[in-house]
DNA sequence: ATGCATGAGTA
DNA sequence: ACTCATGCATA
């Protein structure tokens, strides 16, 4: 009885994220690589903080290096983070995830610029004299012969009247489309009543191939446009799906109510304190992508899990390519 | 709505 | 070890 919970989240739709769409967004993405090569500028993405940051990592390198500066010793918490099971997932579920997607070949080992002042004392046995990353790389990227075809074949055209908006069978990676129809789409899912958490689930009932549930979250972010262009393409038609077979089972009241979820708490969510965030943040901004050595380092002298500073840095990164912030427009 | 995390697929 | 899509837990 306990050897299964009652989410099961069986979404193996690796069908959906065949590499066909590889080709389609490699351009885009390209681009958007190439268009953030120094961290200065990625800095910029974030707008209000570079100089704060700057300044704030800088004092607290010196900090941290010499500590024996000025009389500051205050009541650091030594651990930031709260953690129940770490490492250690669902020993029973083997999470049959669907991530899948092939990424791309997307060479850009970012320039020398690296926060070496800083962490160079961090770590002075190896980030003095020889930078582990390469300097630069040509990035070869000539333009895409490959022709993107239509990404899903999502037969759920209106039975006899097909009239669907945005009516656009050619390819329409269209950032604008993509923000009006989110737009669109939650209005009238919010006109339906209906949750996103709800959305995310009857996506299931649709039965459509490879696709199985989603949760709030990804619903959520598919509606603020928090997911990246690639992502957000190939969740419109899916959505768009939902979205028409809704309106059309609540004109005709014949809605199935095939909902509801069981709850088990469990995972604790680690915490990192604020200073300590703007540590890293400060540290991002100047290296977005330290090596596994840097990362060590600052976790120590941050006094957090090294994998926690790996995924942090893995996360911003992410977040940076998200559509809202994407220099692509 | 968002932070921290997992896991498949890649390089 | 990274990227990318996605999710649980939480503010």
């Amino acid at each position: 009885m306990m050897a299964m919970n009652a989410k099961q989240p069986f979404a193996m739709h690796a069908a959906l994220q065949e590499p066909k769409f590889s080709s389609l967004h490699s351009s885009a993405e390209a681009m958007r690589r190439v268009c953030l090569p120094a961290p200065q500028l990625q800095g910029n993405i974030f707008g209000s903080f570079d100089e704060s940051l700057l300044a704030r990592a800088e004092a607290l390198a010196a900090v941290d290096i010499v500590p024996h500066a000025k009389g500051h010793h205050h009541p650091f918490k030594p651990d930031a983070s709260y953690h129940a099971m770490s490492g250690v997932p669902c020993a029973a579920a083997a999470l049959p995830h669907p991530a899948a997607l092939a990424a791309h070949p997307h060479p850009l080992p970012h320039p020398a610029l690296d926060g070496g002042d800083l962490l160079e004392h961090l770590s002075p046995s190896l980030a003095v004299g020889g930078l582990p990353e390469p300097p630069a790389l040509p990035t070869p990227l000539p333009p895409h012969p490959l022709a993107a075809a239509g990404p899903l074949a999502v037969g759920v055209g209106p039975p006899g009247g097909p009239a669907p908006p945005p009516a656009a069978p050619e390819a329409e990676s269209d950032p604008r489309e993509l923000e009006a129809f989110a737009e669109r789409f939650k209005q009238r899912r919010v006109r339906l009543g209906v949750t996103q958490a709800d959305v995310g689930a009857a996506l299931a009932a649709l039965k459509l191939p490879g696709v199985g549930s989603l949760s709030q979250s990804t619903i959520c972010r598919f509606e603020s446009l928090t997911l990246s262009h690639n992502n957000m393409t190939a969740l419109r038609p899916v959505l768009q799906a939902w979205l028409e077979g809704a309106e059309a089972a609540h004109r005709d009241r014949a809605a199935g109510p095939e909902l509801l979820a069981g709850a088990e708490r469990k995972r604790k969510r680690t915490s990192i304190a604020a200073p300590e965030k703007r540590s890293l943040e400060a540290y991002f901004a100047l290296q977005p992508r330290p090596s596994s050595e840097k990362i060590a380092a600052i976790a120590e002298k941050l006094d957090l899990k090294k994998n926690v500073v790996r995924v942090w840095f893995c996360n911003q990164r992410q977040k940076q390519k998200r559509m809202k912030y994407s220099a692509v427009h």
